[in-house]
DNA sequence: GGGTTCCGCCGCCAAA
DNA sequence: TATTTGGCGGCGGAAC
């Protein structure tokens, strides 16, 4: 899974560039809008070898979306038949049926070489048409348990934003679907491509981490969070010194193992990782500035040992090293 | 870069 | 009896 995957020169822009979003009845506006915002909108600036976008149903109109729109479409199957990249957004329900002709279009397609990426309940009609078996890949939380029930052949991904396996790509809730179209756009035309279309979007290029940040915690968490809120708070306010564990316990009111237990219930990390993260967040953030410190006084600023602290785990999360990314932050905005 | 030491983390079990 | 807590031991990975 590349959550954030070692820049690469623009490679040569794909062979077929055009993306094609799926329409259908009771689709999913915003996910629908993601993909026409990434890959429909015109970006003169991008030269001639930009995606060419397209919508297609396979259904008579007009199609109901939500949000009480009616959509009419232009597209149909002999558009899809020519796509190289096909897009499906969130799909009208777990329990719906997909109807035969979509998922032959669909294997036709992929059979013939192009990518199919599914965007949270897409993943429904990916699965239907069987381009999953045997792949990884990923969704909404949401409907996690009700894919693997359908669907046992699927290597579900359950804590990252979207799952690249080529020619099959997975996003999991619905803003990850944006994640995932500037990945596709950073594989195909290179990073500056991807921030750019990111600047436009006002979205970070890069969100790290998986969606379970996002699960809600029934029960534990009101009350964890409530008792470990403020202490979460404390520690993001000295990340430049060191947080040893005992003491954290000590601070929590708690033993050290259930100091832990309750951490971990309360943020999906455990201590240790959690503040890792904070760290890295916090020096890419200091690495940012026009002005920005030497990569010395940053790793001091967060917390790391020593320079070198910083650059190990900066480059293994980031995929490249802190004065890389200063540079590139520096050149262009 | 390789070895040693240290520490974070978790499985397991007993106690509350 | 069931669920939560705390301690122990060990493993793996990070720091030096």
């Amino acid at each position: 899974v590349e959550i954030m995957p070692k820049p690469r020169r623009p490679g040569p822009p794909p062979a077929n560039r055009l993306v094609v979003a799926l329409a259908y009845d009771g689709l999913c506006t915003f996910e629908f809008g993601v993909a026409v915002e990434v890959f429909g909108l015109p970006r003169p600036e991008m030269g001639p070898d930009w995606y060419r976008f397209g919508v297609a149903s396979l259904e008579p109109g007009p199609l109901r979306a939500t949000g009480g729109l009616r959509v009419e479409v232009d597209g149909g199957a002999a558009l899809l038949a020519r796509a190289g990249t096909i897009v499906v957004p969130g799909w009208r329900g777990a329990s719906e049926p997909v109807p035969d002709a979509l998922c032959r279009a669909l294997r036709r397609a992929h059979a013939r070489g192009a990518r199919v990426l599914s965007l949270c309940s897409g993943v429904f009609v990916l699965a239907a048409a069987g381009l999953l078996e045997g792949r990884r890949a990923t969704t909404h939380w949401r409907y996690m348990d009700a894919l693997r029930r359908a669907h046992p052949g699927i290597a579900l991904e359950e804590d990252v934003l979207y799952v690249d396996e080529g020619s099959v790509l997975t996003a999991a809730g619905s803003a990850a679907g944006i994640d995932l179209c500037l990945h596709l756009v950073r594989r195909d035309f290179g990073p500056d491509a991807a921030n750019s279309v990111a600047r436009r979007l006002v979205v970070p290029p890069h969100r790290e981490g998986g969606q379970a940040q996002y699960v809600p915690r029934p029960v534990p968490t009101a009350r964890e969070g409530a008792r470990l809120g403020p202490l979460l708070d404390r520690m993001r306010a000295r990340l430049d010194r060191p947080q040893p564990l005992p003491a954290l316990a000590r601070e929590a009111g708690m033993s050290l193992r259930t100091f832990l237990r309750r951490f971990r219930d309360a943020t999906g990390h455990p201590p240790g990782e959690w503040l890792l993260r904070q760290r890295l967040d916090r020096a890419r953030e200091l690495l940012e500035g026009a002005r920005a410190a030497p990569v010395e006084e940053v790793a001091g600023l967060c917390g790391f040992g020593s320079a070198a602290t910083l650059r190990h785990h900066f480059r293994r999360r980031f995929g490249l090293g802190p004065a890389a990314y200063r540079a590139r932050f520096a050149g262009n905005g």
